[in-house]
Formats: C-alpha cells, structure tokens, sequence
DNA sequence: GTCTATATCCAGATAGAC
DNA sequence: GTCTATCTGGATATAGAC
C-alpha cells in the first residue's frame, strides 16, 4: 500500500516527517543544556521556523515535552525489541538491564525526562504515562522469569539499574565507569534476593 | 567570647543570620517547585524583601546556587558526623549508605543539586566542590576499611547508593519502597565485591 | 541594608494575514 | 503551513537614592 492509495496519508507523513525533525531537535536542545533549559524556540530556531509555528504541530510546550517522553518510550522498546531470545533467566534481566543502562547513557536527555522527573511543571498525560508502563513490563516480563516478583525485589533491581545510569551520566559523561558495572550489580542482587544471606 | 567582644562580629553574625534564612527558603522554594524552577525572585519573596535586594548578600544567581551546594554538603557532613563508630566495616559502610540516603530522600532538591547537576548552566566553585570533595571522603574511608578501593568497585556501591536514592525520589515520593532496600542492595554488591562469584 | 527605577532579555500564548 | 504582530509576564542585573 502506498502513500497515494488512501486520502490524506501523504499529508499525514509530511506532517510526521516534520514532527520527527521538531523531536530530533528538541532532543539535542536539552542534549545541550539540560532538560529544564528546554525552549520552544530555540527548538524553532533549530529547525529553521518561527516559535509560533511550531504551534501548528505542538499545540503548547506540554504538549511537546509529552511528545518527546512518548518518543523516549518508542525508542527504549527498540531497544528492547532487538534483545536476543531468553535463555537463561538471569542473563534475561542482564541483557535488558544493560540495555537500559546503554539507552541512557547515550541519552542523558530521555533518561532525565522520562525516568527523573527533572523538569519543572511536567506530569506526562495518562496515554504518554501508559506507554511508559507497557515498555516497563518487558522488564517485569524478565524479571518474573527469573523470580522476582515481590515489590521489595524489584525496588532493588530497578535501583541499581537507575543508579548506575544515573552516576555514569552525572560523574563520569565521557567514561564508562558506572555503566560497566551494570551486570556485576545486577547479578549480585539477584543472588541475593533468590538465596538471601542470613543475617 | 561574646559577640562584643570582637569588632564586626555583630555584624557578621547578623549576616550570617541573614544569609541562613535565605538559604532555608530558597531550598524551600527548590523543594515546592523543582531545582531548576529556582528564582532569586521567589526566594527574596519568601523572605520578604525585593529581588534587588538578595544581591546584597548573594551578589548574582550562581553565587546563591553556589551557597545552596556548599550547605548542603554541610548539611551531610553533620549527618555523618552523628554515625555511631564503625565496629564491624561492613555495617560501617551499610550505615553511612543509609544516611546518605534518608539525607537525600528527605531533602530531593539537595540530591539533585548535589549529586545530579540538574540545574541548567551551574557548575559549582573550585571551592564548593572541595568540600564536597572533603564530605564523600568519609564514604571512601569507610569502603577503604572494607576492603573497597578499586575504582570499578567504587563506582558500584555509588551506583546502587545513588540509585536507590534517585528512584525513591522520583517513584514513590511519599514512601520507603525503594529507600528501604539500601542495606540489601549495599550488602549483597560488598558480598559480590569481597568474594566475586565465579563466571 | 533596603529601596526605587530601570535596562535587557527571554519565555510562551494568541490573533489573524497570506 | 508559515508568517507578522503583539500580549503578558518572568527572569537577572545594575545604578544610585535614602
């Protein structure tokens, strides 16, 4: 089926082609300086159109900061989409766990945004925020198989996830130190929480 | 000694005075609104006097930012002065884990200006970063005593530290869902540390 | 120490022409 | 779709009176 064969699809692409180009630039705006510095115009300017016209495709600033938590969402479930089958439930949660770690780091922005809550006045909608929620369950997915299922368990597995990512791209943004310990870390509680130390 | 006795000391003390309740309000205005919402503005409002007038005692933006680092690393040095001695290292290190993050679940602004550089355009002074320098020194004093100096190593326990911390803040405000998994997760990465299970 | 006055700039939102 | 024009409000910073 191509764009022709149904009314309005090729206005409709034009206009997701130049949605995508708005996002793009928003991403390396905050890239730049920091989610919380995030102006509508600047990301006008960045793709050569006035600030007024970037209403016609987001309406209001929320509604683009919506979009592109949204979009940080899609992308994460690429990442995860393209993870190996399975086997060994634990190597299950390291694979995702360390590609999320990899997501974000390579995208401090997103992680800040759609993890942190770092930037002043926004709530994602309830649609945005259910998508969040679906792409997480990969993870629950993962984490289920290989046992962890208690609310305590995955507080912990789910904190030394974020915490890794989160030093590694506040201390250490050129490196690698923090986000190589990923599997170590991981590995660790989950040992713990399927054979706990006495104590 | 007494204030009179020294000349200009009244007047330092009023100052400092001064100064700490501009300090309190501007990390109460961070608190209500977010780190990066922070206006000199607003704090003077809280305190009752005109934005023009907060120069008097912090002459630009940068320099209150600077002060707000500066005291809160001020703040945790206090929290950790109060440990009780470490007798056994591993509880040392569980300890002051623990503090670091109660100090950051209670005071999330804190956390994100300290730990997250999430305030757009700050960098803090030569100076405020030794102190801060000088504050995590006892964090790697007491992993030291534990038999933690390799920087990969360190780098893990900061991570599940930091990480426990962050998503407490941001996915469960008002409980200790994730805060409460501090010692298990420090535990069980020291145990991963001190006897690396075979791979 | 605090004020008024003001400069300069940037933000986001809306109306309406083309 | 993109523009011009404009509104409204907020930000930081500086000069200088009292």
């Amino acid at each position: 089926m191509t764009d022709s064969e149904v009314p309005g699809t090729r206005i409709a692409t034009r206009r997701a082609r130049a949605q995508r180009e708005i996002l793009d630039a928003a991403w390396a705006v905050m890239a730049r300086e920091g989610v919380a510095a995030l102006s509508v115009r600047e990301v006008a300017r960045s793709v050569g159109i006035r600030q007024q016209s970037l209403t016609y495709y987001y309406p209001t600033k929320q509604a683009l900061l919506d979009a592109l938590f949204a979009d940080g969402f899609a992308d994460l479930r690429r990442r995860f989409d393209v993870l190996p089958a399975v086997t060994d439930p634990v190597a299950g949660v390291v694979d995702l766990a360390i590609a999320f770690v990899d997501h974000c780091v390579a995208r401090p922005a997103a992680y800040h945004l759609m993890f942190q809550g770092t930037v002043p006045g926004f709530e994602p909608s309830e649609e945005s925020h259910s998508i969040a929620l679906t792409v997480l369950g990969e993870l629950l997915d993962r984490l289920a198989a290989a046992g962890v299922t208690e609310p305590a368990d995955l507080a912990l597995v789910r904190g030394v996830m974020s915490g890794v990512a989160a030093e590694q791209i506040a201390n250490d943004p050129a490196g690698r130190l923090f986000a190589d310990q990923t599997e170590r870390g991981i590995r660790a509680v989950l040992a713990e929480i399927q054979s706990p130390s006495s104590r």
